[in-house]
DNA sequence: AATGAATGAGTCTTCATTCAT
DNA sequence: AATGAATGAAGACTCATTCAT
């Protein structure tokens, strides 16, 4: 039954098919048919929306990044304007259920994965790499000089990417609370300069 | 000229053409006649030594587990026996040349990837990861009670993996000094309590 | 905003592109879409005006021809009575600018291809190639007998094809007045008889 | 069954395929899996030994083009030497058995027109088409001055091109001797300036 | 032991066509 | 009159696997 402006629309339906069909089958297996299936649509509508299998990938991608950083800004708006509130911000916006449901985290990992072979999803990985690194350092800096922010900021950003990569491979949820206290022990530990 | 005693010999050079594929290519491109030309041999042969493609995935995967259970060994055995200097042998062995080269982890992210979906190399990476784990317990019960060194070593662990997966994504080589600090910053830490 | 009286604009705006599509992509590669993009419509509007894409495309081909009909039909309009001068004519009518740009020439040529196997189009082109050799034995019969007049009929008419095919598939422009004269050389040789 | 040394074999057989399946179909619908069928191979197969579809097309015209040269060479290997007898022999050879069958000038003429479109047949043909005109002019020259051997040239190829032309069209036999006597005919008159 | 010929299932993609709006 | 959403078949191509030699 075709309409109009069913764009939208069916952009955000073949997207969670996508993420529904990496889930499941892992990035290798999710095939055009596999995804169209899920969204129960046609195989051709596919290139309709996306031109080919590889712009629906990178729209996946855009979308989970576009999450991530919904969750994060979302985080730092409910908090209080101390550096260490901040960074706790951060932390719990990157552990926040949208970004560490065993779905999301396959599929980011299997992003990751691809990514250092396509110069247009690395570059997406590389943006959103630097700017947590970025908003990490901000905050340490107004504690710390530099040169020991920058080290602070690699470090956490270590831990979370850990964490996270942990979370994704363990197959059992990830221990939320545990996590965040550690990541909360590291933060004191570093402002305590 | 068949010669007889091929077998390790056929079985390492296919491995070490399989890790090249996918350095060059991605795991996802790395067929197996790509990894046939780059060892010089027809692709029949893969049957004969590995039973099949999966067979030689799962061979370079154990290659690559056991290269680094080599250079941490190597690392523990020509330390002092203090925790700090262990911990620290555990880091450095991680961080060592044959583990930190970009085909090396590139590879590795690859298998991780795939691991969440095929259920033996899951499993060879779950034991890798309870072994570092175990490891870095062991040390941190030397000088803390049991809670606090499962948080020692599960941060210590994440911080590892992490930049771990830092330097895989960045293609940019990795900083290892620095790298190795921020992991010495976290032990001292850890250790004064 | 839907008008009356379109039909005719857009069949011709239709056809048109069609010849567009095809000089610059081949017939093969004229898709549907590509017509419909540089008619600048939607690619439904074909099935409303040609039924389907075969009609439009048997739609262009009589163009064509009609274009050529003309073409001749104008060259002897202006011409002289004699059996020369209106062989000339006809002759020039073949090489006229309207058939011998490198679009036109391009649309022939596949037309002819595809003929071979599309019973509607071959007709189109047998009545053509019909049409040429008899108002060429209609001319020379004035002055030659029968079998005489059909000889130079065949060859004048396999003398005009050449040219036109050489000039197609060369790339560069037609040099038209050594090919007229040419032509012109055969009509005067067996005239003289 | 598989065995050694089947290239040359394969190749011929699935070159004669395509021109069976060009033949019965036309080039547009001669799929793969069509010449597959009429090989009786799998589709499979065609990549293995042509790399891909193109491949296999450029073969086959690779083909027809020699089988010209050789029709050609061997009736001028069979005539003295006077220029007229050996211009008569380059008729004879373009409209011998092997080339004025349906199959082969239905196939020439598809040829024809994709070439207009891909760079690598278009050489082919212009090829072709330079060694037929610079033949002719060759024998010319030994009677004419250039200028007038090149207008013989000219000509005499574009009578060829153009019988031929007819003959793939009219899908009735192409009538040799008529054909070839008014070449003939062309010949005399040129030569007996 | 080793080759490479052969298969055929599976993937992505393209495309003419249909149809609700 | 015109759009463009949607379909689904058909196409070329890739690839792991098998097997006769």
């Amino acid at each position: 039954m075709p309409k109009v402006g069913m764009q939208p629309i069916r952009r955000q339906q073949l997207i969670d098919a996508t993420l529904e069909a990496i889930n499941e089958l892992g990035l290798a297996e999710a095939s055009i048919s596999q995804i169209a299936k899920r969204a129960g649509v046609s195989t051709g509508i596919i290139s309709h929306y996306f031109k080919d299998k590889h712009g629906l990938i990178f729209a996946t991608m855009q979308y989970l990044l576009a999450q991530l950083e919904t969750a994060v800004a979302q985080a730092l708006s409910q908090t209080e304007a101390s550096p260490k509130a901040r960074l706790m911000a951060i932390v719990r916006g990157n552990f926040s259920p949208s970004q560490i449901n065993q779905a999301a985290m396959k599929t980011w990992l299997a992003f990751w994965s691809v990514s250092l072979y396509q110069p247009d999803l690395h570059e997406l990985q590389q943006v959103n790499e630097q700017w947590l690194y970025s908003s990490l350092k901000h905050e340490f800096c107004k504690c710390l000089d530099e040169k020991q922010a920058e080290d602070a900021a690699l470090g956490l950003a270590a831990l979370i990417d850990g964490f996270w990569l942990r979370g994704a491979l363990s197959q059992t949820p990830l221990m939320i609370d545990e996590t965040i206290r550690i990541c909360e022990q590291y933060i004191d530990h570093k402002l305590a300069y």
